[in-house]
DNA sequence: AAGTGGTCTAGACCACCAT
DNA sequence: TGGTGGTCTAGACCACTTA
C-alpha cells in the first residue's frame, strides 16, 4: 500500500483514518508539528499531504485554529436529495422517504440492489413528495445492501459507514419529461405537466461505479447548480 | 493594486498578462527559475503563485515539460452552447445563430443588453437550431457592447477580447417547460414537448454580474453534467 | 503568553523531457 | 546532457486564536 511520495502516503494514511472514523467529523484534527513527529518529515511535506485532504473536502482549515475534520457533501446544491433534505430538516420539517421498491435484479455487467423511493417532507397538511428516485447499486461493491431499511436510513452515510466508500463524482445527464398519472397523483400535479428528470452516475475516487439513479423532481423544487471555471 | 501576500501579487499579475495576451493560450510560460529572478523570491513562493493560477484553470503543468499557458473553458460540458458549438465545428457541422432581439432595456438595478438568439447547426437538410437563449448582460460593464453583430462574433469571446472581462462562476436554476408555438416551430416539436430550461448567473472573479441567462434546449440536446464532490 | 496555522527563505536531490 | 518541474529539508518570522 505504498505510494511513490511521502505526501501521497501521509495524505493516504490520514484519509484512511478519517474514513473509519477515528477522526470524526467536526473534531479537531492533529497539529501540523504533532504531525511532523508522527510522520518524521518536515512542516512542508506535512502541509503538503493537508493540501490535498482540503481539496477532497475532508478537512477544513483557518489560521490561528485547530484545523479540523469536515466531511463536505458532494454538492452544496439541491442537485441530490440528501442536501435538500438537510436544509429542510433545519426549517422544522421532517423529511420523509416511502419504498416503492427494493429487489436485486440482474444486469449484463452484474447484480444489482435497485431502490425506488419517493422522498419528500412531512408537514401538518400531509406528505408532500419531491422527488421520485429510481437507484441502482452494484452488489459487487455493496454486499448484502439489502438488508438496510432505506425508508429510514441515508443510502450515502450507509455507503459510507458500512462500507467505506465514498461517493466522489458524478455525471448527469437532464430531461423533460410529461407526469404521468403516478407522478401527477405523488407529486399533486395534471396528467402532461413538464417535470425535470435527471439521470446520474456516481463514482468514487478509485473510478468506480457507486451509484446509477434516475429522478425525477417536484415542480416546487429549485434546482439549483453552482459551476465554476476553475478550482 | 497591491495584495498582502507576496504569492497572491505575483498570481495577479500573471494572471493579469495571461487575460492581456501577453502570454498566449498554449504557449510556453516563463520557467520557475526564470520567475525567481523575475519577482526576487524563492522557487517556492513562485510555485504557491503558480498553484493559484492551475487551480484557476490559465496554466497546465506536467513534470520535465516547461509550463503552458491553457485557458480552460468555463465548462467541459454541453452546458452553455459555446462547448457545443466547438464540438460540432471539429464534426464538420456549422454552427448558426439567429439574432431574434437585441435591444437595451433599463431595470430597476441599471441597463442591459438584451440579446435573444436561436442558435443551432446548418446541415445539408437545412438549419436545426438547438437553442433559444434570452441573455442580459449590464451595460455599465460592458459599454456600448450593442456595436457587435453576435449572429457572427461570440458573446464571450467578445467579453474576454474586448472588455477583459472573464465569466469565472454561474449559478443556475433547471426548469421543465412545455414548448409553445414559436419554439415548436423553432426546434421541430409539436406545442406541448416538454423542453428543459435552464437560468442561469454568471460571474467574474471579483464577484461582478456578468451575464443573466435563460436557455431553452432543444430535446436532441443531450445535457450532460459534470460535478466533484472536491478539487 | 503560548500554540496554531500562514508565509517565506535557501538550499538539495530526483524524475522526466528535450536535444 | 542540461534544463525543467516535483519533492523534501531545516529552519525563520508573522498573524491569528485561545486560554
Amino acid at each position: 500500500m505504498e505510494s511513490e511520495n511521502i505526501y501521497t502516503a501521509i495524505a493516504a494514511k490520514l484519509r484512511q483514518q478519517i474514513m473509519q472514523g477515528e477522526f470524526k467529523d467536526g473534531a479537531v484534527f492533529p497539529s501540523e508539528s504533532e504531525l511532523t513527529k508522527r510522520f518524521q518529515v518536515t512542516r512542508t511535506t506535512v502541509r503538503h499531504a493537508l493540501e490535498l485532504l482540503v481539496n477532497e473536502g475532508l478537512l477544513s482549515k483557518s489560521q490561528g485554529r485547530r484545523n479540523r475534520v469536515q466531511i463536505r457533501k458532494i454538492t452544496k446544491t439541491t442537485w441530490n436529495f440528501a442536501s435538500f433534505s438537510e436544509g429542510m430538516r433545519s426549517a422544522h420539517e421532517i423529511p420523509v422517504s416511502k419504498v416503492c421498491k427494493a429487489q436485486i435484479i440482474a444486469a449484463d455487467d452484474g447484480s444489482y440492489f435497485n431502490l425506488v423511493r419517493l422522498r419528500g417532507i412531512k408537514r401538518i397538511a400531509g406528505i408532500q413528495f419531491m422527488t421520485y428516485e429510481d437507484t441502482k447499486v452494484p452488489l459487487s461493491l455493496f454486499p448484502q445492501i439489502d438488508r438496510f431499511d432505506f425508508s429510514v436510513v441515508s443510502l450515502y452515510e450507509t455507503m459510507r459507514k458500512e462500507y467505506g466508500i465514498y461517493p466522489f463524482k458524478g455525471e448527469s445527464q437532464i430531461f423533460a419529461v410529461l407526469a404521468d398519472e403516478f407522478l401527477a397523483k405523488s407529486f399533486a400535479v395534471t396528467e402532461g405537466y413538464p417535470l425535470v428528470k435527471a439521470v446520474q452516475s456516481i463514482f468514487d475516487r478509485e473510478g468506480r461505479l457507486v451509484e446509477k439513479v434516475s429522478i425525477v423532481y417536484a415542480p416546487e423544487l429549485i434546482i439549483k447548480l453552482t459551476q465554476d471555471a476553475g478550482h
